[in-house]
DNA sequence: GGAATATAGTTGACTAATCAACTATTGATC
DNA sequence: GATCAATAGTTGATTAGTCAACTATATTCC
């Protein structure tokens, strides 16, 4: 079966009498897809979520000295305000340790343990194949183009959101 | 200031490796973005949830004869198991009712009251311009392309999956 | 150097999402 | 027409997300 646009998808009688709605919904129920296949295989083959995934990687970016609680929110591709838990929850597994900063007691700073780093490696081949796969029938000028009109809509949105307040 | 690419927004030090990785992260952080626009529009305008506007949604499509529970989740944009409970939360707030089906008593048929279609006409406004607002960069061929190339990931994503199981 | 403010993170209370197990009803099969 | 399987939906237990209030430490500025 060859499922194409987002209205037959999702069995609605009309057309979009707007193009944005149309591109909204098709975006929000694209990446919820994508979503869901990239947190089956993490499931899958890590037995984490795809939060503690993306935090485990932030980390590991962060290298030796690691990075205080709240800096990594700001790299999350979801931010979050459950920083805390979620890092409580890494720590419960032994994925990551926790240590107070001694020039400014305030920060805690969060370093990817062994163990942690060894799950990132195992699920890298696995990740990778999936993406590709999913990518696979768009060619490599299609992947620019969509990176470059996702970028072109999060700066729209950030104006929106801006305009706002 | 002017945020651009994906990597820039995330503070990654390094390039991505993979362009299909770069694509999924910059999906997923696109969705997320313009989701949580849309959702404080929502909220702000209409004190309902994302996943509850939705709902109202696909009802008013459906018409008068409402539609069985379960087929309610095959239209959401963000499929999820708790359509019992969210549609409880609609009917506490009186913006739908349930009736059970008399050809078929498993089914129960939710119908979106009155208050439900006030409710979203109050919205229709405020959502459409921000929306149209956040598009406003692009020109109505990029519009065209982005739909285009979301269509073509979410077929990969499907095929992706069903090689999976 | 002491009061006010800002920053970093945690906690509690509440709401929502997820998964598995369950009830009720219908359809299929022999 | 009794049994077995399928369908429609609900419920309970667990986990996770959200928002506001809180503690501790650091900075600012008179």
């Amino acid at each position: 079966m060859a499922m194409t646009t987002i209205r037959e998808e999702l069995k609605q009688k009309k057309p979009f009498t707007r193009k944005s709605e149309e591109a909204f919904v098709s975006l929000l129920r694209t990446a919820e897809l994508a979503r869901r296949l990239i947190d089956g295989v993490i499931e899958a083959e890590g037995g984490i979520t795809g939060q503690q995934y993306n935090v485990l990687r932030i980390l590991r970016g962060a290298g030796e000295k690691g990075l205080p609680t709240l800096d990594i929110v700001d790299r999350l591709v979801e931010e979050t305000p459950g920083i805390t838990r979620l890092i409580d929850r890494l720590e419960a597994k032994e994925l990551v340790t926790r240590e107070r900063c001694k020039t400014d007691r305030r920060q805690v700073f969060c370093r990817i343990t062994r163990a942690g780093l060894s799950l990132l490696d195992k699920l890298d081949e696995p990740l990778a194949h999936a993406q590709d796969a999913a990518l696979a029938t768009l060619k490599k000028k299609d992947v620019a183009q969509l990176l470059e009109l996702l970028d072109r809509t999060r700066n729209g949105v950030y104006k929106t959101k801006e305009s706002q307040s």
